[in-house]
Formats: structure tokens, sequence, C-alpha cells
DNA sequence: AGTCGAGCGCGCA
DNA sequence: TGCGCGCTCGACT
């Protein structure tokens, strides 16, 4: 459970209005296993402290959220965050992006 | 551009 | 032990 503590822990410090990516939490775990962090992210049982609908793909994509793909629940919640989003898409997301 | 297959770590059967 | 997953990227079409 150590890498999906770590996981959480990083997602956590994520400030509100800012977003990261699968592959950047997993580069600062020195891993390539991306889809663990998804994976992890997925078995969170407290979506409360740890926001998950700011993890995103690297392309922008929204990826899913509370096992759901594309799921509007959190493409809406980002965008209450000041996140320009284009058909599931992050705008700008470079300017959002921290880590 | 769009699609496919391979790699990673953890969880569940 | 084996397979799948909220992913990513290099190769092919």
């Amino acid at each position: 459970m150590d890498f999906s503590e770590k996981v959480l822990g990083l997602v956590k410090k994520i400030p509100k209005g800012k977003v990261t990516t699968y592959k950047k939490i997993a580069k600062k775990l020195n891993t390539n296993a991306y889809r663990a962090v998804g994976s992890a992210l997925r078995c969170n049982d407290k979506p409360i402290i740890i926001p998950c609908h700011r993890v995103v793909n690297s392309d922008g994509a929204v990826g899913g959220y509370k096992g759901v793909k594309n799921s509007k629940e959190k493409i809406r919640l980002l965008k209450k965050e000041g996140i320009k989003i284009k058909s599931s898409k992050i705008e700008n997301l470079k300017n959002h992006l921290v880590m």
C-alpha cells in the first residue's frame, strides 16, 4: 500500500484550481506504473481529502472519476475551480499544471 | 490523425 | 499465478 499512500499524499497537496497528471505523479514516485496511479486513486476511499478530480491524463483529457471515464462530474468540478475544459479536454493544461 | 501493443505496480480471484 | 485498470508512448496505417 506504500505506493497508493504516496500517490494519495501527493494528490492531497494539489492546490485548488491546479491539476497534475498521472505521469508526473508516477515520475515523482520513481516508477513508470502510470496505471497504478490511476488504480490507487480509483481505490481511494476518501474523495473528500483526496481531490482525485485534479488529476488528469498527460494530453489534458480528464480521465475518469469515481470509476467512470469522462465523468461529467469531474469536468464540472474542474470548471468550477476556474479550469477551462473543452470536450473533456483541459485547455491551457500547462497553465494549471503543478509539480 | 487515429489505432495498436507493450510496459509498469497493486488488487482481486 | 494471472488478468485488468481513472495511463503513456513509440510504431504503424
